[in-house]
DNA sequence: CTCCGTCTGTACGCTAACGCACGTACAGAC
DNA sequence: GTCTGTACGTGCGTTAGCGTACAGACGGAG
């Protein structure tokens, strides 16, 4: 089965100057991400940096004793592999897809080749990796002060964004994995959520309720990451 | 009082090309750095980036309530104002210096005219912005699931490296503060150690008696860190 | 239609860290 | 030598989240 998509969905493709756009597009290869993939390995040289388009990406920091945190989460705003251009090549995390869908890949190389070319490219690319150091900024922060219940609001937003329609497929389980707590602790942060009426849990379905209810009891590090989001990175590129 | 100091000290200015050192040498302004000195506030565009020499600064995010928390440390291996470059020009973090001393500071528009080089200056400034990501996330990881007892030594262990010497000149109130713990947990840990015959410590100074031991007793947050920095910024820049 | 695995809900004791409220003790000012 | 402020130590009740254990419940495979 072959892909259908639109490459344009990724917004940082969508804004590339024409002429870039022109010598990456044969260069663009469709993948399909699968629900668990592991697209980068702690510590591995990547050999592709991907465009989430319809997927959503958990970049996780995995512990010595297997204990896991998510650090921050990638989707169709972005790019999975910022540690290539910047020079380090590696990363001591590692990037799992989160919900299943489809992207796009570029060789290392073309990228590296591209990044190095010093133009409009770099600069986008560079403002996304502030955008993505704010999550992280605000994710530390969060784990530090914010009780579970608002980091779930949190990461429910997250997750929403980057997705079409207001339906999330995720088991309490893995949710629990991806923020790095226990199991129970999400079962009762959801039923909270549920009896408020803000969400429906169903068997690994999550569909949103009331929205705004959610942005209202989240914590704040959602709205600031969010609003750095939509600071850095335009929906056109301005050259 | 003039400052007498070796610009070199600075890990990232005695990596520069002898040709762009000869070029920033004359641009370079001392500056005292304080206890307790805003470098830059959260939200507000940079004036300066600065290249501590004996000061050691924090990155902290300060929440809406006022409880503040540490993202990450700049001693004398880098730079503080990595978000100017990166294309932001503000981040939503703010930069204090937590360990008095002096540095070096440069004016925003000559760092912005030497970035867009795109030479060596700029491959050196983005691996070490590489560096500071592996710190931020490592504090999130490290803030969600290690106790306070293995975040204080990995919290002095950080700060030890980026000091001259075994002292630290820090009270217990200052050390929570950054930590976004209470002070009476600082107390209590501090105490463990001091029994441990690991640390000495007397109103304000802490002195390390036994580095090793603090290794052993932190989490791996510290060694992946160190691995890292170490790893990305090699003492002299290979041109 | 039934069986079985996965997913979800519940319960209970435990611990780390919190908030608050004091007491103490050192250090420099006068 | 006293006085005062900052820094440090301690105690106690509270709470969020953990570890463990287990029961129900849904849903696809056969």
């Amino acid at each position: 089965m072959s892909i259908v998509l639109d490459p344009k969905k990724n917004h940082l493709l969508a804004a590339l100057p024409e002429s870039e756009w022109q010598r990456w597009r044969p260069q663009l290869e469709p993948v399909e991400m699968p629900l668990g993939e592991v697209l980068s390995e702690s510590d591995r040289i990547l050999d592709h940096v991907y465009f989430p388009l319809t997927a959503i990406v958990s970049l996780l920091y995995v512990m010595e004793d297997g204990a896991s945190a998510e650090i921050a989460v990638v989707g169709n705003e972005g790019i999975v592999g910022v540690s290539l251009f910047m020079g380090g090549e590696t990363t001591p995390s590692r990037a799992v897809v989160q919900s299943a869908g489809v992207g796009l890949r570029l060789k290392a190389q073309m990228m590296m080749d591209e990044f190095n070319r010093a133009g409009p490219v770099m600069h986008l690319l560079l403002r996304y990796t502030q955008a993505l150091i704010t999550q992280m900024v605000q994710t530390a922060a969060c784990n530090r002060h914010h009780s579970l219940d608002q980091q779930l609001c949190r990461w429910l937003l997250l997750s929403l964004d980057r997705l079409e329609g207001s339906e999330l497929a995720m088991t309490q389980e893995l949710i629990a994995n991806l923020l790095g707590v226990r199991r129970e602790g999400v079962t009762e942060a959801v039923l909270k959520l549920q009896e408020a009426g803000l969400i429906r849990y169903a068997r690994g379905q999550i569909t949103v309720l009331d929205r705004p209810g959610l942005e209202q009891r989240s914590c704040e590090c959602y709205a600031v990451v969010k609003k750095e989001c939509d600071r850095l990175l335009p929906d056109r590129l301005a050259v």
